[in-house]
DNA sequence: GACTAGGGTAAGGGTAATTAAATGGG
DNA sequence: CCCCATTTAATTACCCTTACCCTAGT
């Protein structure tokens, strides 16, 4: 995409309007002034026409444009036993994955933390309650009693993860922060006096138990920071292959104790031992190449062969083979992270939709991340095609609806910023929504959105579109909602 | 007395985000 | 050689599981 003629074609700034311009070599480019005001202002249709985007999978859309849900899949399920018992043997999850249950453990997805918040609500208001804090902490566990069962509903996970994830997420002593010094030379006394009493420790500080014991294991008295020198690294690969009971060179990427490489190494901690090895001297010892830009896609590439539906249902350790540019699954799975994140919202991002995005950007050589120009980091949001159908600019002055037709996955990326550029490909019909970072909506996966743009001709310059209101509107469940709504005023 | 459900702890393997240091052009 | 913007290395806050322990009730 030629970013030269953009730029070019960005002169044209009213202050308090948008404008929607097409320049010479076709591309459209709509501008809002550069705060974004949002004052509300009620125009009446003077030259106003109004386009009205709809989002549309294969869904049906009725009349006004508001698309019908297909049903919840979720509500027909049977609860899972496996959210039903306080498992903790391998045995217990064993038992279960073979009679075909799904038991999910690792890191909570989104949609987790969602449901049992909601879980967590729910029951809170069920009993006239406010605060969870209130049951989690205050309750004896006889007036609890069937709390953690009722907010695991849903959750494929064992009881005690579930309620091992609730104590984290209300106990306020356990976001903190980090220490100051101060807080370090008093947690250094503490552990003289307490040994490993981290309940007590922690009581004093006002830092959670686990807190402190975590803190407690990045400082050894007699570690180092800073550039590992050789003797160090020397050290660390003697230790690594000793414990793991193999022959120098071979790749290593677990199984070893790092509590006990670091007592051997000495100088180091058992957290700067491990993401040494695995970020740098495995490859090392065992002859790695350098990663090369172009590994990138192929990396991405790699991801979606594996067409998985969520992320963490990736397999590292088998992503990682067959490169020797690789220096550890773990070290994989961060480049994979560096790449995601050049996605200003590839937080909001379905899995599949952030994949084929990056994709299309890789192969197209769209750059990510930092721009070429001048301006400081301007991170570009995901551009996502955009299917038009047709675009009122004829018939200017009639007030007049415009149906614009996007997939749902363009929507849920849209991002609302002072300025965003609509752009042809090349191809009629298909058009880039390309939008700045920063400002994100927080579209979810099951929304449905709906855009309006109200836009009027320009009387001065007939060629341009005065854009006086875009307005997105997000089903949630059965209601609809209207999550944005910018009106500008004309000069 | 053995057994069990529910609840709890310390240790240690992890991840993700931040910060510090190195590097590569202009 | 300096001045930056990036890239990479190191650090740190926080997360999750495992292996065990404790207690009240049966």
């Amino acid at each position: 995409m030629s970013t030269g003629e953009d730029e070019d074609s960005v002169t044209l700034e009213s202050v308090n309007s948008v404008t929607l311009t097409q320049d010479s070599d076709g591309s459209i480019i709509l501008h809002c002034p550069p705060h974004g005001n949002t004052h509300y202002l009620p125009h009446e249709g003077d030259e106003s026409f109004e386009v009205t985007m709809t989002a549309t999978d294969d869904s049906d859309i009725t009349e006004e444009g508001v698309i019908l849900q297909s049903e919840d899949p979720q509500n027909s399920e049977e609860i899972s036993p496996v959210s039903q018992a306080w498992f903790t043997t391998k045995e217990d999850k064993d038992t279960l994955v073979n009679k075909g249950h799904k038991w999910k453990q690792g890191m909570w997805s989104k949609e987790e933390i969602d449901l049992l918040m909601s879980n967590i609500q729910q029951y809170v208001k069920g009993r006239g309650m406010e605060d969870p804090a209130e049951i989690i902490f205050e309750m004896s566990k006889e007036e609890r009693k069937d709390f953690y069962r009722s907010v695991a509903w849903g959750l494929n996970r064992p009881l005690f993860a579930v309620y091992r994830r609730v104590l984290r997420m209300y106990d306020n002593r356990n976001h903190v922060g980090k220490y100051s010094p101060e807080e370090i030379n008093k947690l250094k006394e503490l552990r003289q006096k307490h040994g490993n009493d981290w309940a007590t420790i922690g009581a004093a500080l006002g830092r959670s138990a686990s807190s402190v014991k975590d803190r407690c294991r990045l400082m050894k008295d007699t570690c180092n920071t800073g550039k590992w020198s050789e003797e160090e690294e020397r050290r660390l690969s003697d230790s690594v292959y000793a414990l793991a009971g193999v022959c120098p060179g071979r790749a290593v990427t677990g199984g070893v104790s790092w509590a006990a490489v670091a007592d051997l190494v000495g100088t180091r901690s058992e957290k700067q031992c491990r993401s040494k090895w695995l970020n740098y001297l495995n490859w090392k010892q065992s002859g790695g190449t350098e990663w090369t830009k172009d590994q990138d896609l192929s990396l991405v590439h790699r991801i979606v062969e594996l067409d998985v539906d969520d992320e963490n249902e990736l397999k590292w350790e088998e992503l990682a083979g067959g490169w020797s540019s690789v220096r550890s699954p773990q070290w994989l799975r961060s480049k994979w992270w560096s790449i995601k994140r050049q996605v200003a919202n590839h937080k909001e991002l379905p899995f599949h939709v952030l994949l084929k995005g990056l994709q299309e950007l890789m192969e197209t050589q769209v750059p990510l991340g930092a721009g070429t120009g001048s301006p400081p980091r301007p991170v570009t949001a995901l551009q996502i095609p955009l299917q038009i159908t047709h675009l009122a600019s004829d018939s200017a002055g009639a007030s007049d609806t415009e149906t614009i037709t996007l997939n749902t996955a363009a929507l849920q990326t849209l991002q609302i910023l002072p300025s965003f550029h609509l752009h042809p490909t090349g191809t009629p019909g298909t058009y880039f929504l390309q939008t700045a970072a920063n400002q994100s909506l927080p579209l979810s996966l099951s929304s449905n959105p709906t855009v309006t743009l109200t836009a009027s001709s320009s009387p001065s310059s007939p060629e341009h579109i005065i854009l006086h209101s875009l307005s997105v509107s997000v089903r949630d469940g059965a209601t609809f909602t209207e999550c944005v709504n910018f009106q500008w005023t004309s000069p």
